[in-house]
RNA sequence: GGAGACGUCGCAUAGUUCGGCCUAGUGCACCACCCUGCUAAGGUGGAGAGGGGUUUAAACUCCUCCGUGGGUUCAAAUCCCACCGUCUCCGCCA
């Protein structure tokens, strides 16, 4: 939701930002329309309602003889607010349709176009070369008896997996240490629910744009989240936080679902695309002039995670129409991987402004005492698709896996993955 | 899953019997000032959320909010229905 206040006094922007996208900027004109319609709507049937409070009380004192009399003028007058009352609420649901689809504007600097119009904005580390031919993640897994995929795919389906042994004990590695970095920067450990409910999957904007991505169970009527900010973002709302002392900050651990709809064919190999996985994310609520600030120390904070892994990343200002409709700005870290000769997405940060906020209903109290929407962000510290790029990065000649420096005290020591047998 | 009780503006509560004297009262906590004088008490006043109008802003003013959403009525915290949640007991299951 954006600020309705911006459409009044700054529509240009918001139209700017609609055309960055490629969303539509008559959609601007219509939602300012609405707006002043539903303004009036409220006035009229506000001032019906005022009129027929004050003539209530003049029937409640009423004697009975008058009473027969006034109650029927008082029944005219209802059926006027009525109808008021009506107008009134459908001018505010016309509002609330048009401007609920108005994506949040975008922040200055933001490349415009789609998918293909990222900005790199560095590039750091060595992308690994290898004096054999290189193995990718579904063999090395193989050979290290870590990643079963032929047994996920009998047990649950295609994009299943099994991550046994060594495997397994490399995610959970992969997550402590995400997790002890998180601790490092003060963030409130949070393992989350992943079924949600309806309010909440639509107050985090996935219902719209990503209702197909997303698991149903409709006997209970509840939503398996894609990702632990559904839940993180709606841990606070309606809510009104304290944000005088610091930021408040959760990393929150989960497994994440996805069904992966619109992705038939793509990623088929290995475990790059899957519906199910783990992954820590951080998620900030900050004043809002905070955000930006709060924005790159997310990004710090990942890229001091793939140095950790010892990856070679990019890092990339997503254009304006492939963000979602809560990104104002988006960051992805993309790394080196080897057999594909390409990089590819392992985290995502978004700054969502006080877009998020303002549809969940979280806000903090300004040093004038009003309370107005806080801003929220969120960024992927580790999921299970790093382990793509760990394997095949650190890889040799003889099947095994060299352990970056930084996992080693989560796997017992351990400085290298031996094949079995 | 079955039976029952309950949900009031930070917390605790009054109000629901019998719809209109509720513009939702009171206590605690909170803020400002005063008094006192020593770590606490007294006094006065203020103070919830959302949205209109007016305004540079403040002030002012109006509407809405008693778990949520509907309904009945001239009028709903109060009556009816559905849903959500909490508690107690029973059953079932790790």
């Amino acid at each position: 939701m954006i600020d309705p206040q911006l459409l009044r006094d700054n529509p240009d922007a918001i139209r700017r930002s609609q055309e960055a996208r490629g969303a539509s900027v008559t959609l601007v004109d219509d939602a300012i329309a609405t707006d002043a319609s539903r303004r009036m709507a409220i006035g009229e049937y506000e001032n019906l309602r005022a009129e027929q409070n004050a003539f209530g009380k003049t029937v409640a004192s009423a004697t009975k003889d008058e009473k027969a009399a006034l109650v029927a003028k008082a029944q005219e007058l209802s059926a006027r607010v009525k109808v008021a009352q009506q107008l009134a609420a459908e001018a505010e649901l016309a509002f609330t349709t048009i401007v609920g689809a108005i994506a949040n504007p975008i922040i200055e600097g933001v490349p415009s176009g789609g998918e293909e119009n990222f900005v790199t904005l560095r590039e750091v580390g060595t992308k690994a070369s290898f004096d054999f031919e290189p193995r990718d993640h579904v063999e090395i897994g193989e050979i290290l008896g870590a990643i079963d995929i032929t047994r996920g795919t009998k047990v649950s389906g295609s994009r299943f997996y099994f991550l046994r042994g060594i495997g397994a004990r490399l995610e959970i590695a992969l997550m402590n240490l995400a997790l002890d970095t998180a601790l490092a920067e003060n963030f409130v450990p949070l393992i989350t629910p992943t079924l949600v409910r309806p309010e909440i999957m639509a107050g985090t904007g996935f219902l719209g744009e990503h209702s197909d991505e997303i698991y149903y169970l409709p006997a209970d009527d509840l939503y398996l989240t894609g990702t632990s900010e559904v839940a993180l973002a709606g841990y606070h709302s309606d809510e009104i936080l304290d944000m005088s002392k610091a930021p408040v900050r959760y990393a929150g651990w989960s497994t994440c679902y996805r069904r992966e709809a619109g992705a038939a064919g793509k990623d088929n190999r290995g475990i790059l695309r899957v519906h199910q996985f783990n992954k820590l994310e951080m998620f900030s609520y900050v004043l809002p002039e905070d955000a930006e600030a709060e924005h790159d120390r997310l990004v710090s904070y990942q890229e001091s995670m793939m140095q950790a892994c010892e990856l070679a990343y990019r890092v990339i200002d997503v254009a304006a129409g492939d963000l979602g409709s809560s990104a104002a700005r988006k960051y992805d870290i993309e790394a080196w991987v080897p057999t594909q000769g390409t990089y590819r997405e392992l985290t995502s940060t978004s700054n969502c402004t006080t877009y998020q906020a303002r549809r969940l209903d979280i806000r903090y109290r300004t040093e004038s005492g009003k309370t107005s929407p806080v801003a929220t962000l969120n960024g992927t510290l580790a999921t299970t698709r790093w382990i793509v790029a760990i394997l095949e990065t650190h890889q040799r000649a003889d099947g095994s896996v060299t352990v970056p420096e930084a996992l080693r005290p989560y796997l017992g020591g351990l400085a290298v993955l031996e094949p079995q047998q």
